[in-house]
RNA sequence: UGGGGCGUCGGCAAGUGGCAAGCCAUCGGUUUUUGGUACCGACAUUCGUAGGUUCGAAUCCUACCGCCCCAGCCA
C-alpha cells in the first residue's frame, strides 16, 4: 500500500476519532468488535459498500472484528437467494467477516428477553386493533395515551404472550409492548412494539415461529448478545438510539455496545433505495439486479467496476453526518484511476471505416508486438496483425478537418498506433455521399509507428486489421438517469430514466488477441475506454461491456472551439 | 404545537480559540506513439445570517434563517 493510500486512509472523520478514543481510554477494554448487517431482503447497492467500508474497516484498523449478520426479522420479504447474493458481493470487495450470523438464531434468547421484561412489568401485551395502536399513539403535536391494556396483570401477560408464541391467534390480534412512556416526545418511545404475530415461513426458522421480533427491539439485542461495541448504522436511526438503549438496558444480556449514525451515501444520477431498485426490475426497467446500468454491486461487477475503486471512492467520500450528493465523478474518477493501473491495453474499432493502404502489397501481412501496458512492461506484449485493408474509426476521420484537428482528414498523415504513418490521399463516397473508404498510402519507413526523419506527426490513432479482426457487440453504458436527483420534487424517478443509458453497438471490430480474455476481466479499448467482456458473449461472438469511457479532452476542446466561433 | 440531526469552495470533506488540509470538478501549462496517464500551477481575506465574548472566533455564547429524518404490526 503506498502512502499516499496511508493518509487517506487515516483521514479524520468522527467515528475514526471516537473509536481511537474508546480505545485509549480503555472502554470495552480496548476493543473493537462491529458489524454489518443487512437484511437480506434485496441486493447490495454502492450505498451499502460505504457502511461495508466503514464497519470491517474500523475494525480491521484498530485490531478489532467484524461480524456479518443477516438481520432477518421479518419472514415476508426475506430469501436464501439474497443471502448468498450478499456474501458474494462482501466477498468481492475484498472483507472478510469474523463470524456469521443470523438474527433468527437469537428467537429464543430473544423470546426470553420479552418474558423477562413482562415480568419487570416492562412489557405487555396490546389487544388493540393496528388503527387503535395508531390513534392512540398520538403524532408529532398530540402526545399518546395509554392503551386499555395498559395495566394487564403479568401473569395475563406471560400467558397472552405464550399463547401468541404458540399460534393461538392469529396475526393483528396481539401485539406484544413495551412499556415506557405514552406522552414521549420521541414517537419511538410510545410504548414500541416487540413482537408481532406473523404466521409466515422463515427462510431458516421454517415455522417454528408465530411471533416476530421488530427491528428496535432485535437489534439491540442481536448487538449484545454478539458482544458489539460500536453499533455503527445510518443517519434515520438517530431517533431510535433511546429505545436501542433501553432495551440494552432493561433486558438481561451482558453487552453494552452502542449506536453511532453517520450520513448514508447518495450518489448524483443513480438510486440508493433498495425498494425502488427492486422496482426496476420488476418493472422490466433493467434486466435484472446485475443489469450492469445499475448501481447494485452485482451490476457494477457485470459492468467492469473494480472493487478496489469502489472501495477507494469510499475512503475518499470520508464519514460525516450531514447528508448530501456526492458527485458522480468522483466514482468516475476512482474507476478510470484504478482501471488505468491494471488494465491491459488493446484496439478495438466500434464505429468501423475501411481504410486501404494503397502501397501495401495485396497479399502480405505482418505483425508489430505491442505493449500491453504502458507504464508497466510486465504486462508483456501482444502481435498486432496488419494488412493492406484496416479499420480506422468513423469518428477519427472528417471531411473538413476543424481547426487543432489532429486526426484523419484528406491529405493529412497520420500514425496507427504501434504501426506506421499513412496520409489520406483520396475518399471514396457511395451515393448518398457516405464516406465508404478512405485510400492512404504508407510510409515503410516508419514501421513501429516512429517517424523515419522526425517529422511531427500529431495524431495517433487505434486501428484493426480488416483480415483478422473479431466482429464484437459492444453495449455502451451511461447514466441511468437524466436527472441528478432523480426523484427531485414529487418527480416519479421512473420518469426520469435515461433511455440511452445503454446503447447496443453491432459489428464493432476487434483486434484478434481479444479472443483470450475472460469474462469480466477489465482491459482498455485504446482512446476509446474501458470495457470487460460479458457472460452474454458466446464461442466467436463476443460481447464487450463499456465500462466508462476514457476522459475525452478533445471533445472538451471541440466544444470550445465551436463556441468561441 | 413535538422530537432528533445538519449547515466550511460548484460537489465531497478536514479543522475542536492562534490566522481555512485534501480529493473531485473547473481553468491554465509541461511531457506523451492513447487529445489517455503522469506532472506543475490557479481555484474560500472566508466558514448559513446577525449580534456578543476575546489580544485573537469556522471553532465559545445568544438569537434568527435554511435543509434533512420521524406519526409501519418495515429495516
Amino acid at each position: 500500500m503506498s502512502t499516499s493510500e496511508r493518509s487517506e486512509e487515516g483521514a479524520s472523520n468522527f467515528i475514526r476519532e471516537m473509536i481511537a478514543a474508546d480505545v485509549e481510554g480503555g472502554k470495552w477494554g480496548g476493543r473493537v468488535h462491529t458489524r454489518f448487517p443487512p437484511e437480506p431482503n434485496g441486493y447490495l447497492h454502492i450505498g451499502h459498500a460505504k457502511a461495508i467500508c466503514i464497519d470491517f474497516g474500523m475494525a480491521a484498523e484498530f485490531g478489532g472484528k467484524c461480524n456479518l449478520r443477516f438481520d432477518d426479522t421479518n419472514p415476508i420479504a426475506e430469501e436464501v437467494e439474497y443471502v448468498d447474493a450478499i456474501r458474494r458481493d462482501i466477498e468481492w470487495l475484498g472483507f472478510t467477516w469474523d463470524n456469521e450470523f443470523f438474527a433468527s438464531d437469537y428467537f429464543e434468547r430473544m423470546y426470553e428477553c420479552a418474558v423477562h421484561l413482562i415480568r419487570e412489568g416492562k412489557a405487555y401485551v396490546d389487544s388493540q386493533t393496528l388503527e387503535q395502536i395508531r390513534e392512540g399513539r398520538g403524532n408529532f403535536y398530540k402526545p399518546g395515551v395509554d392503551s386499555p391494556f395498559r395495566t394487564r396483570s403479568v401473569d395475563e401477560n406471560l400467558d397472552l404472550f405464550a399463547r401468541m408464541r404458540a399460534g393461538e391467534f392469529e396475526a393483528g390480534e396481539h401485539v406484544l409492548r413495551a412499556k415506557i412512556d405514552m406522552q414521549h416526545g420521541n414517537l419511538n418511545m410510545r410504548d414500541p412494539l416487540l413482537y408481532r404475530i406473523l404466521k409466515q415461513t422463515h427462510h431458516r426458522t421454517g415455522d417454528a415461529w408465530n411471533i416476530y421480533p421488530m427491528y428496535d427491539y432485535a437489534h439491540p439485542l442481536e448487538d449484545a448478545i454478539e458482544d458489539i461495541t460500536h453499533s455503527l448504522c445510518s443517519l434515520e436511526f438517530q431517533d431510535h438510539r433511546p429505545l436501542y438503549d433501553w432495551v440494552v438496558e432493561n433486558c438481561p444480556v451482558e453487552g453494552q455496545p452502542e449506536q453511532t449514525e453517520f450520513a448514508r451515501l447518495n450518489l448524483g444520477y443513480t438510486l440508493m433505495s433498495k425498494r425502488k431498485l427492486l422496482q426496476l426490475v420488476n418493472e422490466g426497467h433493467v434486466d435484472g439486479w446485475d443489469d450492469p446500468r445499475m448501481p447494485s454491486l452485482s451490476g457494477m461487477r457485470r459492468r467492469g467496476i473494480p472493487p478496489e475503486a469502489i472501495v477507494r471512492f469510499c475512503e475518499r467520500i470520508g464519514v460525516s453526518k450531514r447528508d448530501g450528493i456526492v458527485d458522480i465523478s468522483l466514482f468516475e474518477h476512482a474507476i478510470r484511476e484504478r482501471l488505468n493501473e491494471v488494465a491491459p491495453r488493446y484496439m478495438g474499432v466500434l464505429n468501423p471505416l475501411e481504410l486501404v493502404i494503397e502501397n501495401y502489397p495485396e497479399d502480405e501481412d505482418e505483425e508489430f508486438d505491442a505493449p500491453l501496458h504502458p507504464e508497466d512492461a510486465a504486462y508483456g506484449t501482444r502481435k498486432l496483425p496488419f494488412g493492406r485493408v484496416i479499420y480506422v474509426e468513423r469518428d477519427d476521420f472528417r471531411m473538413q478537418a476543424p481547426r487543432k484537428w489532429h486526426r484523419l482528414a484528406p491529405g493529412k498523415e497520420v500514425r496507427l498506433r504501434y504501426a506506421c504513418l499513412v496520409t489520406c490521399n483520396e475518399v471514396v463516397t457511395d451515393e448518398s455521399g457516405e464516406v465508404v473508404q478512405l485510400r492512404c498510402t504508407w510510409d515503410p519507413e516508419s514501421r513501429g509507428g516512429t517517424s523515419p526523419d522526425g517529422r511531427k506527426v500529431r495524431g495517433t490513432l487505434h486501428w484493426v486489421s480488416a483480415k483478422h479482426a473479431l466482429s464484437a457487440e459492444v453495449r455502451l453504458y451511461d447514466r441511468l438517469f437524466t436527472k441528478e436527483n432523480p426523484q427531485e420534487g414529487d418527480a416519479d424517478f421512473r420518469d426520469n430514466l435515461n433511455p440511452d443509458a445503454r446503447r447496443v453497438v453491432q459489428g464493432c471490430k476487434l483486434e484478434p488477441a481479444l479472443a483470450s480474455v475472460e469474462v469480466g476481466a477489465g482491459f482498455q479499448l485504446e482512446r476509446i475506454g474501458y470495457f470487460c467482456v460479458d457472460p452474454d458473449s458466446a464461442e466467436g461472438e463476443p460481447v464487450l461491456n463499456r465500462t466508462i469511457t476514457l476522459r475525452d479532452s478533445w471533445a472538451k476542446l471541440e466544444k470550445k472551439l465551436s463556441k468561441g466561433g
